[in-house]
DNA sequence: TATGAATGAGGATTCATTCAT
DNA sequence: AATGAATGAATCCTCATTCAT
């Protein structure tokens, strides 16, 4: 988030209006299936304009991706050490499922990027995140020795966190289809309260 | 929907070989990112052949949704209300897991069709998916009403096996990033036996 | 020449068809100004058709350097050594003005590619040519110790050879503007002849 | 045609750059193989304010090729009919070949603009050069006449003259390569001499 | 069944040039 | 004298699909 490059107001305007653009074109029809003409329009830009702001479709994909990544796992990150164990975990849950309702194309762009093979940040999934995962691993091991927590495998455990709450973006369609209407946040966070309460409970 | 025609071995095989080839590359690429190039060579037939077996593009990636649908849902309706409820349920899991295991193109496949806002199957999802989960709902409720497993939302149970399960196929490539290893099942499988179990138990 | 892959009569018609046209293109506009739109007009195929045959612009430019370079050095190497050294040598030249007012295209191209720094054919310059010039340097240092001809750096009048030769193609505007005629031929052989059989002459 | 228009420094200055980086850029890539973002970058300048000084690309080498015409025939024009003939001749060749070590680009330039069939300066070709050529014949005739030199066709003397001598700038990467080595002035220097001489004594 | 040939409709990107300031 | 912003017209190339045989 923190550009370097100094940047008039008209092109901080036009780039935010191309990623906007971009993030809905490409979370719906992903890389391929999105045209630059698609954006230009939605963004309000001639397509050589729009390339003026972005050398390329894959700068517009990237800088998105790179925006995604940059917050994507402050809510892992927010975990605190300190905090009592069960209500830690259960609020990083909670923000998820609250991500994946604000932020639903962001979740989806990410899903489309990771079920196509992470071309883009492949690297970033074995560097970055898997480090701050064995990170928490660590502080989750220490909270099952310490008798706060049952006893769980720590990577899987986060692997549920992420699929529980992630689901909800991603598969929003068949969610809204299945339930016969749009609103499934509440329940949904009850529900998560109650299943993984149920098996962190020491 | 299946093929009255009768066809020749050859035609058969061909017909398979194409589908084997277009689950590769959809799964892989999405709709726009695949090819015929890339379908028509792998399936080791000239292109105009390969549209000699199907009309288009779209009806190789339509084949295979239906194909997919057609078995998707077996491991939900093999679920049996007469048996014993919480092991039906955590049967339904792993043989969730274990086509996660066994599938993960077909599963990879229908979450980019979903992703993508369901555009083939979203008649499905409102249809006879909504149909049999409604099914099963009613099930569960039975089962909760006896007093046989805990009270529980019976819907965000069932979003809750499918994203459990189904991201060991979809986030795999993330899944061996953070494991740092390629078999996730055994484990994968202990544990989401357990925290089922944790929330079921009466 | 020898090309490989076997051809349908339509296809070697096409493919013919298309290196004429790229020729008469290339040697004039040079690669960056020639377009696939002329090429392709002047094939008569349509845009698509012509990248049926070859695979890029620089495909079609490849395969007219290669087909020109497999046999622009033919009259080097038709030099004799067992032949009479000045004849052989003022042979070479009239051969190599044959080509200039026979083949003035594929001059121009070869000039041009040169000129911009041989970027296709670096390899071939200091690979096959420069052994074919070295081979023949050794038989023309071998016709001085003989006292066949005057002592003369081998290189330079190879150099000198092309240059006086190939000038007429390449520079062939500006031959026939300043000579105020079209033909140059009978004219610069008979000057040609003179020039080299007097520094040759033991 | 010198511009009239008085020059503050700093215009002199960028036109100058403009001019530098144009010829660099032109001689390389072509006409149309280059680009006004190259020009600009390498003269230090933003593209709309290169456009400030010269309206368009073809401003830029139409300026370059007559300042290139302007100086381009000193060499011949200081030919002096009262000098000693064959020196005269041999000295205008050794001032086209410094010319060829010290403006290579300048000679590569005009050899594109040539074998491109003169768009730009066919005008010239057929009036003040071939005005300027036909005077010199005229004098080389004369020297005939008196005996001074051997009987020669004095346009293609010139001919031989001009691709001797350019061809070491024009072919420098050809003669780089089958030379082996990077310096070729002293050698072809001395080749030239000998073999103009030995053409031009009476 | 099978393939060589052909194409219309894009689609990403380049580039000389213009506009506004 | 200079630049950020914008664009129309290419330009290379792709691709699903059709045609002829």
């Amino acid at each position: 988030m923190s550009d370097a490059k100094p940047q008039t107001r008209i092109q901080a305007k036009n780039r935010a209006a191309i990623l906007a653009a971009g993030l809905d074109a490409f979370s719906q029809f992903g890389f391929r299936g999105t045209t630059l003409d698609q954006i230009a329009e939605a963004a309000g830009l001639s397509k050589p304009n729009l390339l003026y702001y972005f050398r390329s479709k894959d700068a517009i994909y990237t800088a998105l991706l790179e925006r995604l990544l940059d917050t994507w796992l402050d809510p892992m990150r927010a975990m605190d050490d300190a905090g009592d164990p069960v209500e830690e975990i259960i609020t990083y849950a909670r923000r998820k499922l609250e991500m994946s309702r604000d932020f639903p194309r962001e979740s989806r762009l990410f899903a489309t990027e990771i079920l196509q093979g992470a071309p883009h940040i492949a690297d970033h999934l074995s560097g970055d995140l898997r480090a701050l995962v064995d990170a928490k691993a660590v502080v989750i091991r220490g909270w099952i020795a310490a008798g706060k927590i049952a006893p769980v495998d720590p990577h899987h455990l986060i692997f549920s966190i992420w699929s529980l709450t992630q689901h909800y973006a991603d598969f929003d369609v068949q969610v809204r289809a299945v339930l016969g209407k749009d609103d499934w946040f509440e329940d949904a966070d009850a529900h998560l309260d109650t299943l993984l309460r149920a098996r962190l409970r020491p």
